[in-house]
DNA sequence: GTATTATGCCTACCGATTCTAGGCATCAAT
DNA sequence: ATTGATGCCTAGAATCGGTAGGCATAATAC
């Protein structure tokens, strides 16, 4: 990753894909943009991490693949949310909640 | 980890562990507490994550250690941030920040 | 008195995940 | 004709937290 963008911890990318393709189905390539896009171009997603991301969480059921062509014609890969992948999204976002909750709680305390 | 505790991500027990310190000189033990206190209960560094953490930490000049001997009467190695520390905790603080608010806007899209 | 728990340090290995660095193909633009 | 953007993929390295041990002493419980 680029040195001026944020470096992801290890287990946000899961929750930045599966946020990506809650607002609707989308191509590996494409939710590298759409990340880039919401974030304000602060997270860049490495095609790297992306693709064996994607493989692992299709493994996992939360999401389904299918090849179709895109608007300009070109073949590509499209990704959809499955319904257990809504609700893992659920719960990476709780989670993710918790843990901001917590560090802010360590963060606050004064010497 | 216990099952009800969150899971930390990878990169921010450094500063947690150096938040900690940043209260003052502390021994490894202590850390582990003081960060469960401070965090609610909500975070519990395990042994087998917080030494190694520390010996890298020292290795990297962000801390210092010496042997003393408790309020007990017992030895323990206690560490300091050193001002590279300090420099440091503030660096990573500023990323959790980006971190935090890149993800969060990513979340406040909507379909 | 003995067994357990808490305090205090450490190591070895595992597993998960991200990054770097490639490869390959098509299409648009220069 | 070459470059850059789009689009997919893999292999290997590196990092780092967790699990699961080991060891020692002190305090507490039975």
């Amino acid at each position: 990753m680029a040195k001026d963008k944020a470096d992801l911890l290890q287990g946000t990318l899961d929750m930045l894909i599966l946020k990506s393709l809650s607002l609707g189905e989308l191509h590996g390539y494409g939710i590298i943009q759409r990340i880039r896009q919401l974030s304000d171009e602060m997270l860049n997603v490495e095609q790297g991490s992306l693709y064996p991301a994607l493989y692992r969480i299709e493994q996992k059921g939360w999401v389904s693949a299918r090849w179709d062509t895109n608007e300009t014609g070109r073949e590509a890969k499209f990704y959809k949310l499955t319904r257990a992948g809504r609700k893992q999204l659920e719960t990476q976002e709780a989670s993710w909640d918790r843990l901001v909750l917590a560090i802010a709680k360590v963060r606050q305390a004064t010497a």
